[in-house]
DNA sequence: CAGTGTGAAATCTTTCACAGCG
DNA sequence: CGCTGTGAAAGATTTCACACTG
């Protein structure tokens, strides 16, 4: 399993480069959150501190979108919002059905960020009979025998997998067969899926074991350097959030 | 707010590459389940069709470890589950806070991944005195008052925020003046922190955007290219998966 | 003259391809 | 002989620094 391919020929989707597209909707949150306090614009510096980047890093990003700046003044709030929501393809309206309705099923379906951005849970599918029916976020969950017909009649083409690990291929592979082409996968397993479908995964255990390797690192440079001292701010790691240290990882068709 | 500084020295704590270090979990994960199987050795390409990632850049990872493997034969599966733990410092016990336990909090609390590796969840906090003294995955909800109290006495240097947005800041700067040094985000906020202090971002609606962004130039290109045939292997490109790039992404209540 | 837009340089990451070891 | 380990090439991303414009 595992994808047979190789690797991946750098698929920048049109000219635009992945990093850029990870950090989009950064910059959207940060300005959907200027344009609530009806700021009219913003100089790349200010966003960039908003959005936690640099602000030659941000004016690059931008670049690849075009030139929607005004040099000596900044960017216009609104403006901006409605390109880069066009871009990341947010002006439509992206059906998502959830598969897997534990604590995590639910705190998705409760998310907020979805409705407010262009994507609206069509549907909560289980394969627990006794939840069926029942009405989590106010949407009742469907028992998972229905899953093909669920995504046909609600145009899906983005899956949530939400599911124990040992689960969640065989639910890819229904989502995939009835015509879902991006998959979310919460669960702890790498899913094989073929060409033109994309998968990303979001892995708590995975992000916490990265902390621990450069907590560890803190550590042991702090004990390296003076005598004692367990106070932070030991040395001068820095903080950057976001995507950060590693990438993307994954991939287009 | 935002960090001030201006960007981060590539902490590329000893010799390991950022990159490298965010794909050791995922190996991790495939060595141990090769391990419950029994299996003693594993190749190159085996143990990277199992993580989702191709050979080359497998055996790059490794050698910024040392030479572990044996050439002609492969790599000792246990020898490599012990190093590479060591390596993210999952030999030693990491007592963990979770804050924030509405949904997200709860199946958190509840996830098996965290116990397996070396991560213990110390404490539950939430705000909501209600929840006070109800047990959460068998473990009490503490209440936010207490939080300082909490973290010394536990001796925890890594937190977790799954609170609504807004409470976000406020409690990280609690846990930094506390003595955290590593926090793992699920609120949709960009968190300042002091430097010594490391911050990873999950945000769910993000994954969800950039899958947006792919999901939109597929249709495109389809209409584009030519009349049928919607099989995959259109365009060559195939799946990776693993910690992208970036990554990541949940929400609270 | 403040602040964008962008070539060019510096870094980091991935991939190739093969020498060499068990 | 098979498979690791790794220089070197190729590619992607970030940062610099400054010309240029509103």
């Amino acid at each position: 399993m595992a994808t047979g391919r190789t690797h991946r020929p750098a698929t920048r989707s049109r000219g635009i480069p992945e990093a850029t597209v990870a950090r989009l909707p950064l910059y959207l949150r940060a300005l959907t959150a200027l344009s609530e306090r009806s700021v009219p614009t913003v100089s790349s510096e200010e966003l960039a501190a908003a959005a936690g980047v640099n602000s030659a890093k941000l004016r690059k990003d931008f670049s690849y979108l075009g030139s929607y700046g005004t040099r000596g003044v900044g960017y216009d709030v609104e403006y901006l919002v409605y390109q880069i929501s066009r871009e990341l393809g947010l002006t439509q309206d992206w059906p998502v059905v959830i598969v897997g309705i534990g604590n995590l099923g639910a705190a998705l379906a409760n998310y907020g960020g979805f409705a407010s951005r262009g994507f609206r849970v069509a549907a909560l599918i289980d394969a627990d009979p006794a939840m069926a029916g029942k009405p989590v976020a106010g949407i009742p969950v469907q028992h998972s025998d229905d899953l093909e017909k669920i995504i046909q009649d609600n145009g899906v083409s983005i899956g949530v997998i939400a599911t124990p690990a040992g689960a969640a291929q065989a639910v890819c592979d229904r989502l995939v067969a009835a015509g879902v082409t991006s998959i979310l996968n919460f669960a702890p397993t790498v899913l094989s899926v073929p060409d033109g479908v994309d998968v990303r995964k979001v892995d708590l255990s995975i992000e916490l074991q990265i902390l621990a390797f450069h907590e560890q690192r803190k550590a042991g440079e702090e004990a390296a350097s003076d005598g004692g001292v367990p106070t932070a701010a030991a040395r001068g790691e820095s903080a950057d959030q976001g995507p950060d240290g590693d990438m993307p990882a994954v991939m287009p068709a």
